[in-house]
RNA sequence: GCCGAAGUGGUGGAAUUGGUAGACGCGCUGGAUUCAAAAUCCAGUGAGGGCAACCUCGUGCGGGUUCGAUUCCCGCCUUCGGUACCA
């Protein structure tokens, strides 16, 4: 019998779906064992070789711990709303459900190629209405929700609406937006209906705001801060900028500390995690307040232009001693406001800040800023404002509006992307004003910057030059002081010095400190006075959660008189509606504002209004759309659905509920993840938030979702370019280079020698449609010679070097496929794809199969008999070497170690059932067509993963010699064999009297003879 | 700049706890088979020297710890990934 991978995989691929071998049942006598991997965007482009080495991976891990006796959940499914197959339905006019059918069909196809073992019955796909019903219950329950810091936790809504109408909002310690006012239990009483709703906005963990977002026009769509990559789209590469827009947020940043806090609670890479802490970004700090200096008090002749000068702080101490003089009397300064932020007003707060202060004229007031080095407060010498800060309007002086609008205007003209380019050349204008430090009384400068950002802090930074290289580049440049206040901050004149050694000094009462002691001392000193206290700051922003799209799950809500309200939840789900075109209306809608057949809403009764509770729609009889009653029209991001969809593979088609108390409770959690890391701050996090949240909400007994996490590399496709003469370049499509001698635009081309070089069979005709032709070399003979540029880059269709693990199969099998893939090298390495090397892997089955068959004459070798002591060496060495490589995901090693095994047997004859239905166990996880085959074979019962895994029995591996490699002075000089069973003394005894040892140690007196049992022997001489 | 990971033959990569560096595969060289080629099989293959036994060097660079370092420590260099006027 020949081998003949395709016809075993046609049957066994039919086999397993008809016994339904890979079905999963929630519950068992057998230990649970859940396995994921990240589950795909069905892209029109298909699979390519990249997609499945983390499958393979996790699929050689699934049968492995079947075979070892758990219960295995290794479901697959697809993320299936998204912009590809929406911007194809633009430009085709074809629905993008009908899209995304076709190319989920043809992953499926390609999926089944491969042989995975998924549980095909529990397949989710979140376009489907029965499963974004949840993702739309799951939004529900965060409108519902606030997160109550004494409690640590997520609470009801209602529980909040309770205490307000009771005791306001003093005492209560909750996550909220910065602008949120005291409010009394009467205040709260006699508000409105509406003025009660918006003001329980600043507090529900999702909400709609007006906030600036990552506009891109071209996508027509906002952008959370990771789909957008150095100023552009990750998708498509379009301009993204600043837009001020009404968007439903997630208050992910309630839970910024468990999310960092519960990342030493899991086994995920430490670059991942750390990736995570950074995107979290918490800085632990102090905010103060300065206050804003009177325009009547005694001021500094009042700068021109850039060349500002305060000299006055340079020629006489910044603080005279004992802190008894003071520029101002502070205590005199009314302290009326809270810090300013880069957000609009609520309509039912109470204007705060500069509005109702009068900045100028009262000469009071103070700006607030965070800082994370509040010791280097005596080294403040100015203050400088985000050019978008509110206070910069009123803070300007007559005299300098110009220079500040003309500033600003300029600020607001410069995209993302000049900004980051320009990050060195320093830039700004002075307001004018002036303010005091806090400590000193010291009076400032205040300058407004486009390196200080609105979106960070408080928007200000009291600016150290000897501290800061951005603040002494700046000081510099417009002529400020800069004060050393360390004493190891020697080189103040050449750069800042940014450094927590030494003592300090200019620094008034905490001269001579440490920098610990110092960070103590000036944090009491401002909260004595009022005027700081210690703060943590974090980098993460509120996450956007809506997307001017149609292909996504609709926000289950709806406004009435501006106030947002959730339908019913007997109402869910709240049916994407057809559409005719997929464009934004045009009075600028999202294109949800097309439809007019709204499916299940408003069907239901209307709902009975609920005891007092306010977060419930109480009046919602009118048809949507009619008497002031609108839906909302965005939708819902692409991570929506991926940040739970692990839960509903544990009980998949459960109408009533996302997932049956029982199956998550028999699950529990992922035991094993596995996915690109470029998803480490986008889906790993917001995924990670909203089970937080179902935690809180008593839904799933895990803080964390996934136990342990592995990010498989990347694998790279070479990108081949053409060169035209005019110097732009042609991709060439990589599989008709190679498989077709034929390229672009009928040229038709040969593959040459060298890998890299084409010959030109017909070069008349040149591609003289993308403006231009290719140079063309001509050897000795006349031949036509062009040369391809390869390079490595990420495959996509786009660069034609897509290479279709299909096309693999075909060639040689899947078998080979999976383990070419694992022998690649390490999981988590990224590499570009070759197949350099396939012929060993195909080499390695057919000896395998020729262990069981003559593979020249077909006849069966497989005979009975008793396996000798070498031949139970062999086998049992790699069964423990497999089971140590699978257990650290070393995969790549276990492939060579059934090289080795198999090499073995086959040099020592070895036919023997026995022997080799072990092994066939063994291969099973990796290659398991040919083990299935290979099973049948040795008149087992199908399937093979219903075998027992074998282990491996220590006695088989005694040697009964072992040669020790024997080293003068760490250098291996000899070698001799030894007993196994010889002692430490004895080898030393014969080591010490042998004569290469003897001649390497001449005229020499051995120190010392090292002697490690089973390893090596050290003579020191 | 900051954070993280990694640098080993011609090549992909092994070396799991400080203990024989280069497993396994590819490629290459020589041989067998063949009319010939492909395929297959056998042998060799880190570099340098030597007829040979054998010797010297060798895991990015420079130091250190150790009987012994690819592995641990200190200082650099390079590459890749992430991130960035984050105060």
């Amino acid at each position: 019998m020949e081998y003949n991978p395709n016809h075993i995989e046609q049957k066994w691929k039919q086999f397993w779906a008809e016994n339904q071998t890979y079905k999963v049942e929630n519950g068992g006598s057998k230990p649970k064992f859940y396995i994921l991997n990240m589950f795909p965007y069905p892209s029109g482009a298909g699979l390519h070789v990249g997609h499945p080495l983390g499958y393979i991976a996790t699929d050689i891990y699934a049968r492995y711990k079947r075979l070892k006796g758990y219960n295995v959940l290794n479901p697959m499914g697809y993320d299936s709303f998204g912009l590809p197959a929406e911007q194809y339905a633009i430009q085709t006019g074809t629905h993008p459900a009908l899209t995304t059918e076709n190319n989920i069909k043809r992953y499926r196809e390609q999926l089944d190629n491969i042989g995975f073992s998924f549980d095909w019955t529990r397949e989710v796909r979140t376009s489907e209405s029965s499963f974004y019903k949840w993702t739309q219950w799951i939004f529900m329950q965060l409108f519902n929700a606030y997160y109550d810091k004494t409690a640590d936790k997520a609470l009801p809504i209602k529980d909040l609406v309770a205490r307000l109408a009771t005791e306001g909002n003093t005492k209560i310690n909750a996550v909220c937006d910065e602008d949120t006012p005291p409010l009394s239990a009467a205040v709260w009483n006699n508000m409105s209906e509406k003025e009660q709703q918006l003001f329980l906005l600043k507090y529900r963990l999702t909400f709609p705001e007006e906030s600036f977002v990552n506009w891109c026009a071209k996508l027509g769509t906002v952008l959370s801060n990771d789909e957008v990559k150095e100023g552009v789209s990750e998708r498509g590469g379009y301009p993204v900028e600043r837009k001020l827009m009404k968007q439903w947020a997630m208050r992910i940043t309630a839970y910024a500390d468990r999310l960092i806090d519960g990342l030493n609670n899991v086994d995920w890479s430490e670059s991942l995690k750390e990736q995570q802490r950074n995107w979290i970004g918490r800085s632990q700090g102090a905010s103060v307040k300065f206050p804003i200096a009177s325009p009547k008090s005694p001021s500094p002749p009042t700068p021109k232009g850039g060349d500002v000068t305060v000299r006055d702080l340079n020629t006489s101490p910044p603080t005279p001693k004992g802190g008894d003089v003071t520029v101002h009397d502070l205590n005199t300064i009314s302290i009326t406001t809270s810090t300013p932020n880069a957000k609009g007003q609520g309509e039912t707060t109470p204007p705060l800040g500069v509005g109702g202060l009068g900045v100028r004229g009262l000469g009071v007031g103070e700006l607030e800023v965070f800082t994370t080095r509040v010791d280097t407060l005596f080294g403040v010498t100015f203050m400088v404002l985000a050019p978008e800060h509110e206070y910069v309007a009123v803070l300007t002086t007559p005299e300098q509006k110009d220079e500040i609008e003309a500033y600003q205007k300029w600020a607001a003209s410069r995209s993302d992307v000049d900004r980051m380019a320009e990050t060195r050349k320093v830039s700004g204008a002075f307001t004018g004003s002036y303010c005091l430090n806090p400590l000193s009384g010291v009076k400032i400068p205040i300058y407004i910057a486009d390196y200080v950002l609105a979106s960070y802090g408080t928007g200000a930074v009291m600016a150290v030059p000897s501290g800061d290289q951005r603040d002494w580049n700046f000081a510099k440049q417009f002529n400020l002081p800069i004060v050393p206040i360390l004493d190891t901050q020697k080189y103040i004149d050449a750069s800042a010095d940014n450094t927590k050694e030494g003592r300090y000094i200019n620094s008034d009462f905490i001269n001579g400190m440490s920098y610990k002691e110092a960070t103590q001392a000036v944090i009491t000193a401002l909260e004595a006075k009022g005027l700081g206290k210690g703060k943590i700051q974090y980098r993460l922003r509120n996450a956007v959660f809506s997307r001017q799209r149609y292909w996504g799950e609709p926000v289950p809500a709806y406004w009435k008189d501006g106030v947002p309200y959730l339908i019913e939840e007997s109402e869910l789900p709240l049916v994407l509606p057809e559409i005719e075109k997929y464009l934004p209306t045009e009075t600028g809608e999202p294109p949800l504002g097309r439809a007019e057949n709204w499916k299940y809403y408003p069907q239901a009764a209307p709902p009975a209004p609920k005891g007092g509770a306010i977060d419930e729609a109480d009046a919602v009889s009118p048809p949507l759309g009619v008497g002031g009653l609108e839906y909302e029209l965005s939708t819902m991001p692409g991570w929506a659905g991926s940040s739970w969809y692990f839960y509903r593979y544990m009980d998949p088609s459960n109408p009533s509920v996302f997932a049956d108390k029982k199956a998550v409770d028999y699950w529990q959690q992922v035991d094993l993840y596995v996915g690109g890391t470029e998803h480490a701050v986008g889906h790993l996090l917001y995924s990670r938030f909203w089970n937080l949240f179902m935690y809180d909400w008593g839904l799933v007994p895990e803080t964390e979702y996934a136990k342990k996490l592995i990010n498989q590399g990347m694998i790279q496709g070479r990108t081949l370019y053409l060169n035209l003469n005019t110097g732009r370049r042609l991709f060439v499509n990589v599989a008709l280079a190679d498989e077709k001698d034929r390229l672009y635009h009928d040229v038709y081309l040969k593959m040459a020698n060298d890998d890299n070089r084409f010959e030109g069979i017909n070069p008349n005709i040149d591609p003289n449609t993308e403006g231009g032709h290719i140079d063309w070399e001509t050897d000795e003979q006349g031949r036509f010679f062009c040369t391809l540029t390869p390079e490595v880059e990420k495959m996509s269709k786009r660069t034609m070097n897509v290479v279709n693990p299909d096309d693999m199969v075909a060639k040689y099998g899947a078998d080979c496929f999976r383990m070419y893939e694992m022998f690649l090298g390490p999981l988590e390495d990224s590499k570009p794809w070759s197949t350099t090397g396939i012929t060993g892997v195909s080499g390695f089955l057919r000896k395998l199969w020729s262990l069981f068959y003559d593979l020249n004459t077909g006849k069966k070798l497989l005979a009975a008999g008793e396996p000798t002591a070498d031949e139970l060496k062999i086998l049992h060495a790699c069964i423990k070497k497999v089971n140590e490589d699978i257990e650290r995901f070393s995969f790549n090693t276990a492939v060579a170690a059934f090289m080795i095994c198999v090499n073995e047997l086959k040099s020592a004859k070895c036919h023997k059932a026995a022997i080799l239905k072990e092994l066939v166990v063994l291969v099973a996880p990796f290659a398991p067509f040919i083990a299935e085959e290979l099973w049948s074979i040795l008149g087992e019962t199908p399937s093979v993963l219903n075998a027992v895994y074998p282990t491996h029995n220590e006695d088989y591996l005694k040697e009964s010699a072992f040669t020790y490699p024997i080293s003068i002075n760490g250098k291996r000089r000899a070698e001799y064999v030894f007993a196994a069973d010889a002692s430490t003394e004895d080898v030393e005894k014969v080591v010490r009297a042998l004569e290469i040892v003897t001649k390497w140690t001449e005229g020499k007196a051995i120190k010392k003879v090292i002697v490690i049992k089973d390893k090596m022997v050290n003579v020191v001489v």
